[in-house]
RNA sequence: GGCUCAGUAGCUCAGCGGUAGAGCAGGGGACUCAUAAGCCCUUGGUCGCGUGUUCAAAUCACGCCUGAGCCA
């Protein structure tokens, strides 16, 4: 999808297919903008990337959601599907596929694969009796629900007993090859205590699983059976096979799986774990497909340390969030303040707080005042200066800092990728007030001014070029202000602009590039 | 009921056997290139509770409490 360079592997990555039983909540935003950084990066690696993100559109819940509203189920999708699209323009994401499970060719691809699973022996007719939370989409067993069978995720809800016939697939068939797989590649399920109750919970026996459902026209009818719907679970994951198809394709497996199969990296929230590192590669498996490379499950916020939750009265509005503070603050805080892979909360205070204080303050502060004096001493131009020396602080950093934040993109660590750009700005704000250039000037020292000069320069440049995934909009306006005539905020010119190979390197910055006039690239947030 | 993880300064976290650290927030100072910013200094903690092991425990063991989670 990029001017990439093709010898390098490529990237194929999604976010989960969200439910549009509602609008989209921060969680699903903070899932999208970590995996749009991600891609980010990997195309500043030259790494031809798809990425993948949509909507999973089937199932019971809609269909009466849709009810409720007076709409047809279409209808709502159709809306929440746009409202999806609206956020994440807004947020800044840079998807190349927006999957829907109610696309017409999603079905061709859900009915090849049914074949294939079915063809291989692995499904049959059974009898399912229980209590079924259409909240969750799931069978319950009746010691898991309240009193009055309520499901405890669900208290508002009713479970509703059920005795039906199912179709199952042999999950239990799997077991063995899927502990065998997590075992040789122990980094299939990340971090490491989202594996742990993985291997726990299959070690403890599976048991096969219905993929079938009666009494449910919103989804696609199975193809030996039209009495019975595919389940929305075994659906929905196939939305990411579909997704790779090129819009020209037919929709065929073989044309869905010729060019990005298989995915690099499914990152999804804590709660969805267990269909995509058991009931996935297993279904994979069943059709004779290779597997993922990796799922990463990230974990969950709250807001001003409580859960959030319509009942609670206790939401956060990513649209009013990135309307009132922009993507950049919005994406920054999130993959900066919280551990990806751990909880993380929201407090508006703190929020503030992040953003003066890195943004504003260390950065946006350090290249207004560095250009200022650029301007003053160095005739707004990028100072010519000899080799400086190799145990130069800025210059020793500045060096190391590619490799480290390259590392930590690699784990998902968008905060440690954070942190370590962050301590370049911090060491040259200080740089600044030790070498003090303003005297140096006044003390006619002009080479020395510029030699302080140019290593700020060069260190504010590569901070914001290390940063661009996360804040693509503001290193781009540092970029614009120290002379470049380039765009970072663009996924599909990366790689041919801006190569990391270059860029991420110290010394990039020529002499006598010309710098426009210092304008404030992130305002402080007043408030209170 | 079983298991896992967390509980350390106001906030977010690091430390994981030798009597406590960072960033942010708060306070003070010197400077002036700058978005009253940056720099320097600084206030602040019986390290969830209890009992043990040890010359020595935030750090190990056991029990308990609180929160989150996985499973039954």
């Amino acid at each position: 999808m990029t001017a990439a360079d093709h010898s390098l592997p490529s990237f194929a990555v999604t976010t989960p297919l969200y439910y549009v039983n509602g609008v989209p909540h921060v969680g699903s935003a903070y899932t999208t903008m970590a995996v749009d950084a991600l891609t980010r990066y990997q195309s500043l690696r030259g790494r031809p990337c798809l990425m993948i993100t949509g909507t999973d559109e089937h199932g019971q819940k809609i269909e009466r959601t849709a009810l409720e509203r007076g709409l047809s189920p279409q209808d709502h999708c159709d809306e929440i599907a746009a409202s999806y699209q609206d956020l994440w323009q807004r947020l800044n994401i840079q998807y190349d596929r927006f999957s829907r499970t109610t696309a017409p060719r999603h079905q061709a691809i859900v009915e090849a694969f049914y074949q294939r699973v079915e063809n291989q022996g692995d499904i049959y007719l059974g009898q399912q009796k229980g209590y079924y939370c259409v909240g969750c989409e799931e069978f319950k067993e009746e010691r898991d629900l309240l009193e009055n069978q309520h499901c405890p995720l669900h208290p508002n809800q009713k479970a509703e007993w059920r005795d039906e016939e199912n179709y199952f697939f042999r999950l239990s068939k799997y077991q063995e090859q899927l502990e065998a797989y997590y075992a040789e590649h122990p980094e299939f399920i990340q971090p490491d205590s989202r594996r742990n109750e993985v291997l726990s919970f299959v070690s403890q026996g599976l048991q096969d699983f219905s993929i079938s459902r009666v009494n449910l026209d919103w989804g696609f009818p199975v193809p030996s059976n039209p009495k019975h719907t595919i389940y929305v679970w075994f659906d929905a994951l196939l939305g990411y096979v579909t997704a790779l198809l090129e819009p020209e394709d037919e929709p065929t497996l073989e044309n869905a799986l010729s060019k990005w199969w298989p995915i690099n990296l499914h990152v999804i929230g804590k709660d969805i774990l267990r269909f995509h590192a058991v009931y996935w590669p297993a279904m994979l498996m069943s059709a004779g497909l290779p597997l993922p490379g990796r799922v990463f499950g990230h974990g969950f916020l709250t807001k001003e340390g409580r859960k959030m939750g319509k009942s609670q009265g206790n939401t956060l509005d990513p649209v009013a969030l990135v309307d009132e503070f922009g993507a950049d603050a919005v994406r920054y805080y999130f993959l900066k303040e919280i551990e990806f892979g751990r909880d993380g909360d929201f407090g508006r205070t703190r929020f503030i707080n992040t953003l003066n204080a890195d943004l504003a303050n260390d950065l946006g502060n350090l290249v207004n005042r560095t250009l200022n004096m650029a301007k003053r001493y160095c005739q707004q131009v990028v100072p010519e200066i000899g080799v400086l020396p190799e145990d130069h602080i800025l210059k020793q950093m500045g060096t190391g800092l590619g490799d480290r934040v390259a590392t930590a993109y690699d784990n998902l660590a968008f905060s440690a990728a954070c942190t370590s750009a962050l301590a370049l700005a911090q060491a040259s704000n200080k740089f600044l007030d030790q070498e003090a250039p303003w005297t140096r000037y006044k003390e006619g020292n002009q080479q020395a001014v510029e030699e302080i000069i140019y290593a700020v320069l060069e260190s504010v440049r590569l901070v914001a070029y290390v940063l661009s995934p996360i804040v693509p909009t503001l290193s781009t306006r540092i970029y614009q202000q120290l002379g470049f005539e380039l765009n970072l905020s663009d996924r599909a010119t990366l790689a041919s602009q801006v190569p990391y190979a270059i860029h991420a390197q110290w010394g990039v910055l020529s002499a006598h590039q010309a710098l426009q006039n210092p304008t404030p690239v992130f305002p402080k947030i007043e408030e209170d």
